[in-house]
DNA sequence: ATCGGAATTTTGGAATGCCAAAATTCCGAA
DNA sequence: TTCGGAATTTTGGCATTCCAAAATTCCGAT
């Protein structure tokens, strides 16, 4: 009897497995996230703990946690007198960063090689596909998610847990920057023959062809974000400081 | 008057360059690290966040924000009902991280060449010299702070921030399996090999071969580590529970 | 002795309050 | 008007406290 309880339990308990409902501080960091990624938070504005602890409704216990986290992220950075701020990289800094991605990003694509599935390739290129067929049609926002969801799955496809929890990682860090870049019409036809040569490496599973085609992509990347930032720098000051908002 | 007072200050105040006083977070993170990666904080560990916290000198509210550092980390983690533990990674995940560390190192290989001095060569070289004269004299554990500040060395001269960051955290996790490996004579001279390769494509500014020589001295530890995981395995029980210590 | 469930203890999550330091405002002297 | 420094306000660091949930202990029925 019992024993019928217990499963009845399980049935009806949890639809997701058993997850311990989720803490004020992951609601926190997934909510900062979005506002950083999305400039509710722009890049380099101060915050204040309290005002934006209430902001969100909670204590400044929690979001003090999930600031700690989003530190670690490199998405937010504490200056001298301890006060937060949305980091706010120079272009060097960025760059820097895209080489490492592109580092792992070859990595996955290599490792991927040698596990992925058809499937997971035929994801894979559908997303390359809805690219190019919706070239006219898709907004910049939907365009460049296709592009981070391509990427996202060739990291998956590597299986390597480590190395996509390190990937997400930079994601985030970088992907105002290459949202920007994504939004100018220069370089996006390149971009989707970069695209077009990764899948054809990774349909062949050729370690090495996917991994100097990932590399490649990525030192592109480089190139366009440095157009975007030399626009930006001769249309107005370099770091413009930004105000917290309410 | 005031100038006069305000320069004193500055030149005795703070030794090194204005730094905001450490907070207790700082202080027990790194407490933590070292806990950890000295086994005092044994892998598997429950951790009690009141009893932690007061065997520290803290309250929880800093012991807190410091796990969460450190779970970040890779080091610490946490139950499905929320208790910290210290992390004990199976030899799969570990294997998976020194893929990952592989090619960051190779990386920082590769980006060392084009901008390491001759000096960051001789310092290289120096703790390789030191490690292959002390051979027989040096402790286990000295031999191996060697090991690790040669590559620190290597991935320091990459120049690349993030990268050297990413590496450290990678580091941490891997620690005290590659600590264990270190201490089997089996491999040593290997391993000694592998650093002379290293040494000698860095010497010649050879991008690709250093970073062929780190990849392969990287993917010769993860049969080394191998070897401790099947020996551990065979002694005793795979995953036994420690407990939290006082 | 074994088991199940109630009672108790222990646990981490979160809010709150206080403090020192930093930032800002204010105001009078020049 | 400008400037400097005192007064005030704001800020993050941290300790404390309460609470619900989880873990453990306890105890009686079998």
């Amino acid at each position: 009897m019992s024993r019928k309880a217990e499963i009845a339990d399980l049935d009806t308990g949890e639809l997701t497995l058993a997850r311990p409902r989720a803490t004020l501080v992951e609601v926190a960091a997934d909510k900062l996230r979005e506002l950083i990624l999305l400039e509710k938070l722009p890049a380099g504005a101060q915050i204040s703990e309290r005002d934006l602890a209430s902001a969100l409704g909670i204590s400044r216990t929690p979001l003090t946690r999930a600031l700690t986290i989003l530190e670690q992220d490199g998405l937010i950075e504490y200056s001298v007198t301890r006060r937060p701020q949305v980091a706010n990289p120079p272009f060097e800094e960025i760059a820097q960063n895209l080489v490492v991605m592109g580092a792992l990003e070859a990595l996955a694509g290599e490792l991927a090689c040698t596990r992925i599935t058809d499937a997971e390739i035929a994801r894979v290129a559908g997303y390359q596909q809805q690219m190019e067929a919706g070239e006219g049609t898709l907004s910049p926002l939907e365009s460049f998610q296709l592009d981070m969801q391509m990427h996202e799955a060739i990291v998956a496809a590597s299986g390597n847990a480590p190395l996509i929890d390190t990937h997400r990682k930079y994601n985030a860090r970088l992907w105002r920057a290459r949202f920007q870049s994504s939004q100018r019409r220069a370089g996006r036809d390149q971009t989707l023959a970069e695209h077009r040569a990764i899948i054809a490496a990774l349909s062949q599973r050729d370690p090495v062809a996917t991994a100097i085609a990932l590399r490649r992509h990525l030192a592109s990347a480089v190139t366009n974000i440095r157009n975007v930032f030399q626009d930006a720098g001769t249309a107005r000051s370099p770091n413009p400081d930004t105000e917290t908002p309410a």
